[in-house]
DNA sequence: CTGACATATTCCTATATCGGTATATAGCTT
DNA sequence: AAGCTATATACCGATATAGGAATATGTCAG
């Protein structure tokens, strides 16, 4: 068996950098696939086939206008891995300080060492 | 040229399923070889397969426990994903239709349209 | 209708992957 | 030392990839 298809989901697709440029590029509005050529600095066909994984996972809709097809940015895609990876969070931030130290004390205070202040 | 490494960084090695289950499995604490090999249901080589992609991107650490090696995450590994999927967190997030709101209105504001309401 | 423009698709090739199986390495235990 | 346990590594085969180049499809302008 071979590596899972960049099409499986959200995370095949998007682990790959330049498709995390091309969602950067879209972040503000809609896009055409020149305007993206452009803004990238990559040749139109890699464009347009990363395009299509981003497409075949739900990243980005298209619409059509004239000759054009405008590209924009579906979030929704990706909120799993959005979801998935701030459950992992509290293992880097500070911002989860605070709430170690009161889990900490109602841990001690479950013990019926209602002191506090002993060593592991 | 090929896909990325899956060692080429985090994004990619854990585009694997079964790396984020490992991931999941030592959420809560350190953990053996054969512990998570019996937790997730896979064969012992693979485990240590994709246990040494997680080490090479830094996501995990190991200790050494005589004949076991306990594996821990590490979740500063996460970071760059977290960091990067947030910012489009605006794009599915009730949490941000209030600051729209304020956005549109600040908007109108600035265009001297006080009285608002005025249609595109 | 012909040509220019915008985008998608096809073909090619090198490469890294993943699971499976077998085997190597290393640390206990007796 | 022998044997068992825990983990890592090597080998194999099938597969999907990503870039490059060429080409196909579709749309607008004159």
């Amino acid at each position: 068996m071979a590596r899972a298809a960049t099409t499986a989901d959200t995370f095949n697709a998007v682990a790959e950098p330049r498709r995390r440029a091309i969602l950067d590029a879209l972040a503000d509005g809609e896009r055409s696939v020149n305007d993206l050529v452009a803004a990238l600095g990559l040749a139109q066909p890699q464009v347009s086939k990363h395009l299509k994984v981003l497409r075949e996972v739900g990243a980005v809709d298209v619409r059509e206008d004239g000759r054009r097809r405008l590209y924009r940015i579906n979030g929704e895609a990706l909120k799993p891995i959005h979801d998935w990876v701030v459950g992992f969070e509290q293992l880097w931030s500070e911002r989860f300080d605070r709430l170690d130290a009161v889990l900490e004390d109602l841990k001690r205070e479950e013990q019926g060492d209602v002191a506090g202040d002993e060593q592991q």
